[in-house]
DNA sequence: AAATGATTTAATCAAATGATTAAAATATAT
DNA sequence: ATATATTTTAATCATTTGATTAAATCATTT
């Protein structure tokens, strides 16, 4: 594909994988064409094969970039072993919302390409063992009394990602805009920990 | 592109989108071909274009007999002038869990489309008035204080609905199987009342 | 059994798309 | 300056796909 890495080269690389991104996010992966994407990076198809060999290699590329982006700021939050467990939300809700307000189609993105069978690229970041084998989830355990913790887990999560799925629809139907849809979002990093505290204690 | 209406026909045309409604929900719309949905439904593109004239056609015909499934459970929910909030969040959820555990992927596939631009059937339902000029908006504002109420709403209608945006990837990872995901969720008809309730009240 | 409508078969069209190639042009390193 | 790497242009190929058509077959009604 190449033989040596030059400069010119990877900002080359750098500006097709923005631009792939921002295009799959916008259209996911059956509807974008390479050629929309060397349009949206103001280059040609054939740079694209020289670089990336297929559509279906840049996107794993990109897709997979982030996830472990994402990974990488949840993982400390989860294994944790000093912190307490009312930190944790704090820290996680904090870092996610971050995140995602930075990237807010991605979480309908991720979860769209997975039903659709395109699933590869998040088995390879093994995330499952992330929340098994995390101190969290042991914290989470241990107050969550006789019900199913992931039960709690869905709820925190839940209040985190579901405005970023509902996005596009209360922005469409006009129920919030943008600006208003941000502050919301910083707005819910004091409110869903309060939340997820008179839960957990509330059943007690 | 039809002339009469007799028997056959209707079972033909149910049949039709009976197979659509599956291989769209599975597949999304770009990437499902009417060769697809014929095959699916054990007949051919011939007729798909005789009885629908084209693929969108299908497609919004089949998406808006679902949404107006659901809005029609929930309208009367939402604007029953007689029950108190307390009895409105246990029905809302109530209806919503169970028509969802009907048709598990609806919600990922109608947040999807609209994401890429195909929310011209969702337009067409109104469900902005629903939520803007319910009763249950007003007596959710009373309930909320000094914060607004788009937030509880947010709240309540993602530990909903959440859990089976993420059904793909949790059953997808093993971290809960098919069985075990049904009975959380009916599980969840009683637990999210009642975290409702404790997060609306621990705030006065 | 004749007529009418519904369905199938099979083929074809035009357009879009992923992929690939050759050749020219441009930039960079040495 | 020369060689090498990168990028562009432009064209082409094979496939897929939505759409359409004509003719044959099947089912139902009358």
């Amino acid at each position: 594909m190449k033989k040596k890495a030059r400069d010119p080269e990877a900002a080359s690389v750098a500006k097709i994988k923005k631009a792939a991104h921002k295009v799959f996010l916008q259209k996911g992966f059956a509807s974008t064409t390479i050629r929309d994407i060397a349009e949206a990076a103001g280059t040609n198809v054939a740079l694209l094969n020289y670089h990336f060999g297929s559509k279906k290699n840049l996107f794993e590329e990109v897709m997979l970039e982030k996830i472990r982006e994402l990974l990488g700021r949840l993982t400390p939050i989860f294994t944790n072993e000093t912190t307490t467990l009312e930190q944790k939300v704090n820290g996680l809700v904090d870092s996610y919302i971050d995140f995602l307000l930075n990237d807010p189609d991605l979480v309908t993105f991720i979860l769209n390409e997975i039903r659709k069978g395109n699933f590869d690229f998040i088995v390879k970041a093994r995330l499952d063992e992330l929340v098994h084998q995390s101190f969290f989830m042991k914290q989470l355990k241990e107050a969550s009394g006789d019900v199913n913790p992931i039960q709690f887990l869905f709820s925190i999560v839940a209040m985190i990602i579901f405005p970023f799925v509902a996005r596009p629809v209360i922005i469409q139907t006009k129920l919030v805009d943008q600006d208003a849809f941000q502050q919301m979002m910083l707005e819910r990093k004091k409110l869903i920990p309060l939340w997820i505290n008179q839960i957990l204690n509330g059943k007690k």
